[in-house]
DNA sequence: ATAACTTTGTGAATCATTTCACAAGCCTTG
DNA sequence: CAAGGCTTGTGAAATGATTCACAAAGTTAT
């Protein structure tokens, strides 16, 4: 299998919730063009996507739903459970542990850290705070794959060493750091300094461009 | 001036936060070389990106720290205030009300909306919570520009349809919908199943090869 | 069973972004 | 002030992603 993009990636992600929608009303089949539309970007391009994986599709027919979904699913990796544990029992935090898709989707919280000593102990949506020190045995423990980290941007970076030598092998950053990890780790960083910025941008030259996604 | 890429905005954004702390060091000078080892990119790429706007370097000897700061706020748009109303007193709608680098760089929030009657008038970090009737006078009498949605899904195109008439100009969506506004918007969304599903990809294809960013 | 219609899958072409490579310019040293 | 050492700025080349365009394959109607 050659490489796949980033893009074509999240471009997948999509697809599949918008199948599962569609598979939930119980339409039977979807066209390239009917998936397009909805997500702004072209027919060409989804089959394009698609093709890397197999062949889906039936001529003169489009997708069948809820297969495809099912491969979506496979090909994302969503066949399993993946064990989580959140760093950082603050206000990112809790909105990640409430959030439902996070669960349904097979994403596991096993532990939620923290190293204030106010925090440690408290019930916290479903979970019982624990102390950050407890992180490399935890993690070890529990087999977490994932790590999400919600922390000051101080402390990320070695919290982050820690945690890849405990095992941890993806990481899911909210914190505004600019982390290193190995070349095996998977690291991604949502920086919502970064997001605001570039709306400031677009807004500021919006003479030449208006963005749009 | 031609048209600039999403990515090389977000780099900019990068560049900025670390020459902010590298003048805050006093340290007056830096080499594209030097940005680009920490942000793993390439000194090409660094020179590149400023290239567009103009050039701020003196060979030799690197880019002015201080001076190219207050270049890259210009650019980015940073100059000003941006007025941002936060749609969702939930807990995402919570963490970025704290968030500091948000009122730090100029986004001051100047109203926090929701329509569950129960959490309406309640203080809520600095702000009292208002009810999401009032959002379109509000909106127009506050001149707000930017809204950062963090609500249901179900409910989130029927709000961007109202912003939009309102006045609104940017969006940061943290809704796991696919929105759809007219060109001269702008549009940023951050979802946080498509992250993890990323990651879960990733995971899954470590074989191929590992993602890092 | 045939014809007309639809939609996929995919090389080729286009468009966008990144990297290369080097001349030009500035600083420092003697 | 001339020579040597760095580092920028930028066309050109390389790489990567998207769009085009069409043959192949399936469906539907008669």
């Amino acid at each position: 299998m050659k490489r796949i993009a980033e893009s074509t990636v999240r471009r997948l992600s999509m697809y599949l919730r918008y199948l599962e929608e569609l598979d939930g009303r119980g339409q039977q089949t979807a066209s390239s063009d009917e998936l397009a539309t909805l997500f702004g970007t072209t027919p060409a391009q989804v089959r394009k996507d698609l093709s890397s994986f197999g062949s889906f599709g039936k001529r003169g027919l489009g997708y069948p739903v809820h297969e495809l979904s099912a491969q979506l699913r496979a090909i994302l990796g969503l066949g399993r459970e993946w064990r989580v544990v959140i760093i950082g029992a603050g206000k990112i935090g809790a909105a990640l542990a409430n959030y439902h898709g996070f669960h349904d989707r097979g994403f596991r919280v096993v532990g939620v850290y923290d190293n204030n000593p106010a925090k440690i102990g408290q019930k916290w949506s479903d979970e019982i705070v624990r102390d950050m020190a407890d992180l490399e045995r935890d993690v070890k423990r529990d087999d977490a794959l994932i790590a999400v980290l919600a922390i000051p941007a101080d402390d990320a970076q070695a919290v982050v060493d820690r945690i890849i030598q405990a095992g941890i092998r993806a990481i899911l950053n909210f914190s505004p750091a600019q982390l290193h990890v190995p070349s095996n780790i998977s690291l991604k960083t949502v920086n919502m300094a970064m997001e605001l910025e570039g709306l400031s941008f677009a807004l500021t030259n919006m003479a030449t461009d208006a963005g749009a996604a």
